[in-house]
DNA sequence: AGATACAATCTAGGGGCATTAGGAAAAAGC
DNA sequence: GCTTTTTCCTAATGCCCCTAGATTGTATCT
């Protein structure tokens, strides 16, 4: 029998496949093993344990989404940076569902490895770096990087949940959705409390 | 030995229990069961297996929530009405992080179940109902009423999965959020697509 | 009340998955 | 060539999902 030549890597990769290929759910050990043709006993020489695995699943997502983001806005500003950046966001949920979907999962990842991704550092990075073209201080860069996230995670979350009846086609309400964040960055609101209906 | 008295409700409610209590993946047919004193084969005679028991919890969270928010909502209007909608949405996130994310999940429930609970239909009756308010014509309404859904879920998920650095109270950033909500329904861009720059 | 029907729960068992421990075999170092 | 290390395997344990068939409690009918 000739060796596998298996690396963390390459089992996180192939948990990821098939995350895309069957759902989140069916990345198992077994299932896994299987699709490398191996016994499950021999993942544990290179990841820790399930839940090692799906973690590693969800530094690898985050790391190619934030590639795709990067070289999708790079040389763009203001509104193009933002469609850029959200059409990129978009597209690798949909390209990628069972990678995605990983991203979502209550972290509880090893530090160590988190420390050595540089995924989900440079994302937040990115988004307050295109953002700056709409001249926010602090903290509303903070709030509006937030505001941000949570409406491009909301949409494709509940877009790839089948949340969106099938009445309006969600690609219409996608884009009037970024006109409609792009309005907003250029008027965000003053932080004063009493303003006089 | 008497007897337990399952139903599917009660089934359920154990499984929502749970669900908060230790997360959605710990809700297993034998923990269920160990909860109501019971073996696990007896509860396969009210529900079908541990998918249609998480749907059920789905749909009962569905349920909870928005009678949440029709409480809060109700005789409010305007702005008032928009930020006790989102506190109601966040804070039943909070309180039943477990159900919550049961409502996630890609939804393969029971066709039959759905139609009889009234949680998710009525739902966007009542978001339609909050908007109404700030006078969108369709369609703009629907993608209004989209934004609106994915923001605060996408908020709302992204805390739950610690997806805010602590660096900035994730409730200040939530009360700005809301306020640039309500700016940019009052404000919502013209559906025209030459807008000269 | 006694017999009967119905439903709820249990016992028993098959099969899958996660994980650990220890052995064999290939690759790498001396 | 021999030793050491790494990779992968076999074996075994325990939990979990789910089905089938037996059993027992409860309700109904006469």
């Amino acid at each position: 029998m000739g060796r596998a030549g298996l690396t963390a890597d390459r089992v996180t990769l192939a948990g990821a496949e098939l995350a895309d290929e069957a759902g989140l759910d069916h990345v198992t050990m077994s299932a896994v093993a299987r699709r490398l043709g191996v016994k499950d006993a021999s993942l544990y020489a290179h990841v820790r344990n399930l839940e090692d695995l799906r973690g590693r699943i969800a530094l690898l997502a985050a790391d190619e989404k934030t590639l795709r983001i990067a070289e999708a806005i790079a040389g763009r500003a203001g509104k193009d940076a933002l469609v850029a950046y959200a059409n990129a966001w978009r597209q690798y949920a949909h390209d990628h569902p069972g990678r995605y979907m990983a991203t979502q999962i209550p972290i509880q990842i090893d530090p160590e490895l988190v420390a050595r991704a540089p995924g989900p550092r440079r994302a937040v990075e990115l988004t307050y770096g295109m953002l700056r073209a709409y001249a926010l201080a602090e903290p509303d860069l903070t709030d509006a990087v937030r505001l941000m996230r949570s409406t491009l995670h909301g949409f494709t979350s509940l877009e790839a949940a089948g949340g969106f009846a099938h009445a309006r086609p969600a690609e219409d309400s996608w884009v009037r959705c970024l006109d409609a964040l792009h309005t907003l960055l250029e008027h965000w609101p003053p932080r004063d409390e009493g303003d006089p209906a």
